[in-house]
DNA sequence: ATGGCATGACAATCATGA
C-alpha cells in the first residue's frame, strides 16, 4: 500500500468537483471552457452518455486532463479527469460497483496523490415504489458496504457525483411539494445517512451557505430562473479529508449559460494537511 | 392536470431523466 501523501502537496490547495453534464458530446466546449477559467485538478463526471471508444479523451488530454472512463451509448456514463500537471498516476481504477451485478455504467474510482476517488451515478428511482426505486435504494445499499471496506483501506476518500437524494427540507425548494417524493423520500434520505454514518461528511454543509441552494433545475417551468431547485449533487469527505477542506461551493454559472445542463458543478477546496 | 424540456436513438415517436 502507498503511503498517504498530503492532500495539497507545495502547498497549493487542491479543487475537487461533480458534475453531472447530461450528455458529454453536447457539453464538451462547456468543460473545456469550464477547466480553462477555473483550476479544478479533480473532475468527477456523470452521465456522460457516451461509449469509451467515443469518449474526447484527445480534447481532455490537450486541456491537460487525464481521463478514467466507464461509459456506454445513450444513458449513464460516469468519468475522472486528473489534472496530469498537479497530480501523479493513479492506481487502482475501478469501473463499476463490485457486488451491483448490473449493466449501467455508474460508478469510476481511482486511487491519486495517497487518496480514493469515488464518482458515482446514483440511480434515479423514478417513482417510489417503482422497480427503478428498489433498485436504487438495493444500489445504495450496495455502494456502502463496498465503502466501507474501500474505507478501510483507504482513509483519505472521497465520494463525488450525482446522488439523485436532497439530504434534508432545505435542500429542497418547496418541501411540502416534495415530501415523500422520489429524490426526498425516508428511505433515500436513510441510505445518505447511511453514507455519513461511515464517517464522511457532506463538504457543502461544512460551511455556512446561501439559503436555497441547489445543484439541480429542471429544465421545465422556468424552474432555474425561479430558483426551483434540489441539491442532489453531493461531496462526502472521510474525517482525514474533511478536517483540511476550506471551502465548497456550487457553480451556479454553468446551470446559467446556452444549452446548460440541468445540473451545476459542485467544487470542493482542499488546503495543505 | 403525470404535462411542461432536453437528450439519444432513430427516422415518428419513444425511453429516460428528476
Amino acid at each position: 500500500m502507498t503511503k498517504a501523501a498530503p492532500a495539497a502537496p507545495g502547498g497549493a490547495p487542491l479543487r475537487l468537483a461533480t458534475w453531472n453534464v447530461n450528455s458529454l458530446k453536447v457539453r464538451l466546449p462547456q468543460l473545456l471552457a469550464w477547466l480553462n477559467t477555473r483550476t479544478v485538478d479533480i473532475v468527477c463526471l456523470q452521465e456522460t452518455k457516451v461509449p469509451d471508444e467515443s469518449f474526447p479523451t484527445q480534447a481532455l488530454q490537450d486541456a491537460g486532463y487525464e481521463c478514467h472512463i466507464s461509459g456506454q451509448r445513450t444513458y449513464n456514463g460516469v468519468a475522472i479527469l486528473l489534472r496530469s500537471a498537479r497530480l501523479g498516476k493513479a492506481q487502482g481504477v475501478v469501473t463499476a460497483l463490485p457486488g451491483a451485478d448490473d449493466e449501467q455504467k455508474r460508478l469510476i474510482a481511482v486511487s491519486v496523490e495517497g487518496m480514493r476517488i469515488v464518482c458515482a451515478y446514483f440511480p434515479n428511482g423514478e417513482s417510489v415504489g417503482s422497480d427503478k426505486y428498489r433498485y436504487k435504494l438495493k444500489w445504495i445499499q450496495t455502494l456502502t458496504k463496498w465503502l466501507q471496506a474501500e474505507l478501510a483501506g483507504n482513509p483519505r476518500l472521497a465520494l463525488l457525483g450525482d446522488f439523485n437524494i436532497a439530504p434534508e427540507a432545505r435542500d429542497v425548494h418547496d418541501p411540502a411539494l416534495w415530501e415523500g417524493q422520489v429524490l426526498c423520500s425516508e428511505p433515500e434520505r436513510e441510505g445518505f445517512r447511511g453514507l455519513l454514518a461511515l464517517g464522511l461528511g457532506d463538504a457543502f454543509r461544512l460551511f455556512e451557505q446561501p439559503e436555497r441552494s441547489f445543484t439541480w433545475w429542471d429544465y421545465r417551468n422556468l424552474a432555474f430562473r425561479r430558483k426551483m431547485g434540489l441539491r442532489i449533487d453531493h461531496i462526502l469527505l472521510s474525517r482525514a479529508l474533511a478536517k483540511n477542506c476550506t471551502a465548497c461551493e456550487i457553480d451556479v454559472e454553468l446551470r446559467r449559460q446556452e444549452r446548460p445542463s440541468d445540473h451545476a458543478p459542485v467544487v470542493a477546496t482542499l488546503g495543505p494537511s
